[in-house]
DNA sequence: ATAGGGTTAG
């Protein structure tokens, strides 16, 4: 389109090229043309409404995010002889909001109401993002509060939906976001979306789920992105029958032709033990991304299968998808989970040298976890100390287990020391020395660091496991007699231990942190938050189908041993995730082989 | 003339 019809000044009349400007500027898609463009506008004298015009094209996330556009929206915005209007600063602020340069649309609305301009309900929502995308980049604190106030002072009423969904976004304080929600008169299907979003992004997914239960009781329809921030609640909490019911509103309301809500279900039935549905749902796509393939390889790799995850990726090697980093940690943790030392090695050298990816923190906790799981110590400190960042908790926290596997306390205390300074208030840092002095018969130590634990006022994280039933999740903790079947379920476990016991099942009480004697101990494991819930579904199941546990902890050795056996002896199928991956009992065998 | 909400990561 453009350039030919871009008037020529010998014989220009306004009023009969007006028009057809207008329109090139809505469909011209190169900087060259809009120079031309500008040309013209100079040429010609033009009035403002053609700058404006000219910005707005020229601060298009499309535009400039191939060019650099916006840095010449810039140089025409502050050359304007006039004062510009309030829709070129929103223009202008919109166009850095958008960018790499999140704080540049912060610097601009400082600069404009310093020269007393009076910003409006669009200025809102533009500042508004750049602040959220601010927050993502840098660790800086929120600028919620401030925006809020400022939204107050210049009159926007809470009635504007725009300005106070965004303001939802804005991932800090989330009892704030709460209350300005109900508080809200006006509540679009993107307001309800933006707080179950919200919800979901910050960990809270049981409160996303009531939002989303809240939002269907209020007569609002879910939509495409209602789904997509969902269902990652669901597969946090590996609420299946949830996540089934949303893949059924999805093929009814035919959104599964959009990628981003078929990565979301590929995720949810990964996460939630079904990876055998991700597969069949991942096949079924038209169009993936590279989120779609890294998805389902990290999906692999929770799973333990890292020969379908290493083929997965071949696949998309030859489909010519680029791999980025996200898709190199789920390779590598399929082959820590798989303890393929070697092959992790070798996609570590790949990822630099043949896709030219730098590996971040994230990469070197993996390959640290699977040199320490592989015994690689000096592999796994050496590889420590060529990092060019500093260890954060999570390598460190593989190095410790890495220690444990070895049996090396001296350097286990040394890195325990260290992650202490990092998460002073992290109770599992504690439990591990603590553990770690018990299993050696220190018991004046262990009295130590629990003695140090209660003046810091930090308690043990309580092992809790959920299990889903109709609809309706289920938690226990440890020791839990709150359940209204608890009578039932002690009945219930006593029985298991019985049968076990008589099939030669001897409690490993090797993990007891107590100076207690042997019947204490088993007694102190046999009520484990896992146990209480297998105990739990036996009693109220009777169907082939497995029974799927979620643990918040890494499941204990003696509830590994007791679930292997409770498969084979009750004939049933038990799925359990812990924090770390996923355990398939099946006939007395656990898909771990042990190696966790 | 300009707006709000979305997926993968030890």
């Amino acid at each position: 389109m453009a350039a030919t019809i871009i008037p020529n000044s010998t014989h220009f009349q306004a009023n009969n090229h007006l028009h057809n400007l207008s329109f090139t500027l809505q469909s011209c898609s190169s900087l060259s043309q809009a120079k031309q463009i500008h040309a013209c506008i100079l040429r010609n004298n033009l009035d403002e409404h053609f700058y404006a015009k000219l910005l707005l094209f020229c601060t298009t996330t499309a535009m400039s995010s191939t060019s650099n556009a916006l840095d010449y929206a810039l140089l025409v915005f502050e050359q304007l002889q006039q004062e510009p209007n309030i829709f070129m600063w929103n223009t202008m602020i919109r166009g850095y909001a958008n960018s790499n340069y999140p704080m540049r649309a912060v610097r601009l609305y400082i600069r404009m109401r310093d020269r007393g301009m009076l910003p409006n309900n669009y200025t809102f929502t533009f500042l508004i993002k750049a602040c959220t995308a601010m927050s993502c980049l840098v660790n800086c604190y929120s600028l919620g509060p401030a925006v809020h106030a400022q939204t107050i002072v210049f009159g926007i009423p809470d009635s504007d939906v725009h300005v106070y969904t965004s303001l939802l976004n804005i991932s800090g304080d989330f009892d704030v976001a709460g209350k300005l929600f109900n508080y809200m008169p006006i509540k679009t299907l993107p307001t309800w979306n933006a707080m179950i979003a919200g919800y979901a992004q910050s960990s809270r997914p049981s409160e996303a789920l009531a939002l989303f239960y809240q939002m269907q009781l209020a007569g609002v329809r879910p939509d495409e992105i209602t789904v997509v921030s969902i269902l990652p609640s669901c597969a946090q909490l590996g609420a299946l029958e949830l996540g089934e019911w949303v893949h059924l509103y999805v093929k009814r309301n035919k959104f599964d032709n959009n990628t981003t809500v078929c990565n979301a279900i590929i995720d949810m039935y990964a996460k939630c033990g079904c990876i055998d549905k991700a597969m069949d749902v991942f096949k079924g796509m038209r169009d993936r991304t590279v989120v779609t393939w890294n998805t389902l390889i990290s999906g692999l790799a929770i799973h333990g299968q890292a020969e379908e995850a290493i083929a997965l990726f071949t696949k998309m090697e030859t489909k010519g998808v680029m791999p980025d980093a996200i898709t190199f940690v789920g390779l590598l943790n399929a082959c820590a989970h798989a303890g393929s030392v070697d092959k992790a090695w070798t996609y570590f050298k790949d990822m630099q040298m043949v896709y030219g990816i730098q590996p971040k923190i994230e990469h070197y906790g993996c390959m640290v976890d699977v040199l320490g799981r592989t015994r690689h110590l000096n592999e796994a400190l050496g590889l420590i100390d060529s990092m060019p960042l500093e260890p954060n908790s999570v390598v460190l926290g593989s190095l410790l287990s890495a220690c444990r596997i070895c049996n090396d306390s001296e350097l286990g205390e040394k890195v325990l020391e260290r992650l202490m300074q990092l998460e002073p208030l992290n109770p599992g840092y504690y439990v591990l020395l603590s553990n770690m002095y018990a299993s050696s018969g220190r018991w004046e130590d262990v009295t130590r660091v629990r003695n140090l634990m209660k003046s810091r006022g930090i308690g043990k994280t309580p092992g809790c496991s959920s299990i889903e039933m109709n609809n309706t999740v289920h938690e226990f903790v440890v020791g839990d007699k709150t359940h209204p079947q608890a009578q039932e379920i002690y009945r219930k476990l006593d029985e298991i231990s019985l049968r076990l016991e008589s099939a030669g099942y001897v409690p490993d009480t090797s993990i007891v942190l107590f100076d207690l004697d042997e019947e204490e101990k088993a007694q102190n494991l046999s009520v484990h938050s896992e146990k209480l819930a297998v105990a739990f579904a036996l009693l109220n199941t009777c169907t082939v189908k497995p029974i799927r546990v979620v643990k918040n902890l890494r499941v204990c050795r003696d509830c590994h041993l007791a679930i292997k056996l409770i498969s084979k002896e009750y004939g049933r199928e038990i799925v359990l995730r812990d924090c770390n991956r996923f355990h398939h009992f099946k006939d007395g065998v656990c898909s771990c082989k042990e190696f966790w």
